[in-house]
DNA sequence: ACCTGTTATGAAAGCGCTTTCAGATATACG
DNA sequence: CGTATATCTGAAAGCGCTTTCATAACAGGT
């Protein structure tokens, strides 16, 4: 392992200026500052980050914890959004460190992360309204930007999609086509991105009664979608708008059993993350999406995380992404009943 | 912030007796260590990380490179996996850091976080037959374990399901009942799970011409699912082998479409990681599958890199787990063609 | 020739811990 | 009572970097 004192030693420099000129000072001789390059290749030389980060105080790296509490795991969501941020970071040398949290919400991991120097700042995923977690790094101090956001008007640092707005399009689309028994099938009531989505979808609804707009929160599998979408069908229902591809994947399975077509029956719209393993081609019509990448979180988080840190102020890094109303096959006007 | 230096001099003590009251070093007198322990805790003290790494020359964190072939991401058992892992690790007081590969595969990726000291070990993912990352690896002396198998007689430490019986089984399963063209929806044909299962398979067909056991082998889409089921169908298959539940769902859809029954007219059978969004109750008749909960693949890495860091052989740490053939409705004799 | 200002380098302190080595105190033994 | 032994504590070195401060060298202006 060559140090920094084998590779000043080797070129007969002090310490002092081959850190210089490995860390790009303007102060140090162009033909020095190549000798040492030239020589920091041919050593290998590779800086021993805990050192690194113990003479200046940055640990170079941003955490993410992962709740225990298994169900705001269950997210397809995950590893895409990770692979997005991950990269993003590793281009600007930035590891991410994963942890876990024990003690229910893990306020307090956070705390221990920060504490401990494993990192400058935090991305809060899943945030829940008014997240205890969000309040509580805020109190401490600690940089973080949200995934979504933490409140109706934050003041931390956030990138989120227009869900409401995107939900509002949809629901305004369905009742244009003449839709009147509109059924919505959202994420999780805590969830901040649901609370958007249900008030976007009333709002776009117009005055049409509540009876007509049935609403279920619960965990986004195929299976709730499942059972979702056949009391809504028996009910009446004759528009779906789903919270993600694995509820609509349920739903279309429900339409089916009731021996409905999708499209033609029954009007379906769906968000889509653009997610690897789900496309929301593989469906037998292809779907109306509102779509929102997801990986394109990750570069925007990146960089407000570097912006933080560079010492922005967090209500000036806040960005909500437009989303886009794809039209395909699966909304069409409301069939006559027979 | 408290460090070492206020806390020992708040006790009157030095910091190297605090110092091993702290890391519960026998050669420290109860009542002192009590001391050190209350003051610790009332001044909230938390070792900086960077300056204990640097001295102890460890970083008490392993990584985990992601490829930029966004192929390989594509993978719903990340974030199961990872939430495993991550929790098994945090127990034991050892971050899990990600990094991001760009050069390919990677292997040079590896070698930089290990040689600036971020991390300790790996832990390698969707491993390739005679991967090139565990040879790199073994070539430096980094100390790393594999989810998976790296090659068939590997020497590396390794965490594995029993793929190759299980669809062992699972196929001869197929051939009792009495069927006669059975289809393979297998993962991609680099994974060494994949081959393990072709291998598997046709090993349980026993002497079924090979005209009969159709295999294809892709990203294991519901899109691909869908596909390779018609054209499986299309050729006379009565039974389907399907390496992931994506896959099933995708096989089911083309089954609808046929105009057939789940079961009845074509047996499924297929392999269930127990993902926490996708659960093989959510088909039309419930699923027989090999099932190998992903979540127990973290706890037992976990363990093998902690042992391997306290220097046990890699040879004396690979695990196959066993796979449970469940059975339930989807797997039926064959109909008699009508 | 002298002072000023710039540029390039080095010595050394310091980041916050662990760990070696030695010293102090207490205990046991002959 | 002296010496050997066990137990506890402290001084200080060192982990591998960054950064401050001082110094040296050199150019330019008067």
């Amino acid at each position: 392992m060559t140090s920094l004192k084998t590779l000043s030693e080797h070129l007969g420099l002090s310490q002092a200026t081959v850190s210089r000129a490995l860390n790009g000072y303007s102060n140090v001789n162009d033909k020095t500052r190549q000798r040492v390059l030239d020589a920091a290749r041919a050593l290998d030389y590779r800086p021993n980050s805990s050192a690194r980060r113990l003479a200046t105080g940055r640990a170079g790296a941003y955490g993410m914890i992962l709740p225990s509490a298994q169900h705001l795991l269950l997210d397809p969501l995950f590893s895409d959004f990770m692979a997005g941020l991950t990269e993003a970071l590793a281009r600007r040398e930035r590891d991410v460190v994963l942890g876990a949290s024990f003690e229910g919400f893990g306020a307090a991991t956070y705390e221990r992360f920060a504490r401990a120097g494993k990192v400058d700042g935090f991305v809060l995923a899943q945030p829940l309204l008014d997240d205890p977690r969000a309040a509580h790094l805020d109190r401490l101090g600690i940089p973080f930007v949200v995934h979504g956001r933490a409140s109706r008007a934050p003041s931390h640092a956030f990138y989120d999609i227009d869900n409401h707005g995107a939900f509002r399009q949809a629901a305004e689309l369905l009742v244009a086509l003449g839709h009147r028994h509109i059924a919505l099938l959202n994420g999780r009531p805590e969830a901040v991105f649901a609370i958007m989505r249900r008030e976007g979808f009333l709002e776009g609804l117009g005055g049409l009664p509540r009876a007509q707009a049935p609403i279920t929160e619960t965990e986004m599998t195929e299976a709730e979608g499942y059972r979702a979408t056949r009391a809504a069908l028996e009910a009446g229902a004759t528009a779906l708008l789903c919270s993600s591809v694995l509820l609509a994947l349920g739903a279309e399975r429900a339409i089916r059993d009731a021996r409905l077509e999708l499209g033609r029956d029954v009007s379906l719209i769906c968000h889509d993350d653009d997610l690897s393993g789900l496309s929301t081609a593989s469906f037998s019509a292809p779907l109306t999406v509102t779509r929102a990448p997801i990986r394109a979180a990750g570069q925007a988080i990146a960089g407000m995380l570097e912006a933080l840190m560079a010492g922005a102020a967090p209500e000036t890094l806040q960005e909500v992404a437009p989303v886009e109303l794809v039209l395909r096959a699966s909304t069409q006007p409301p069939r006559r009943q027979p």
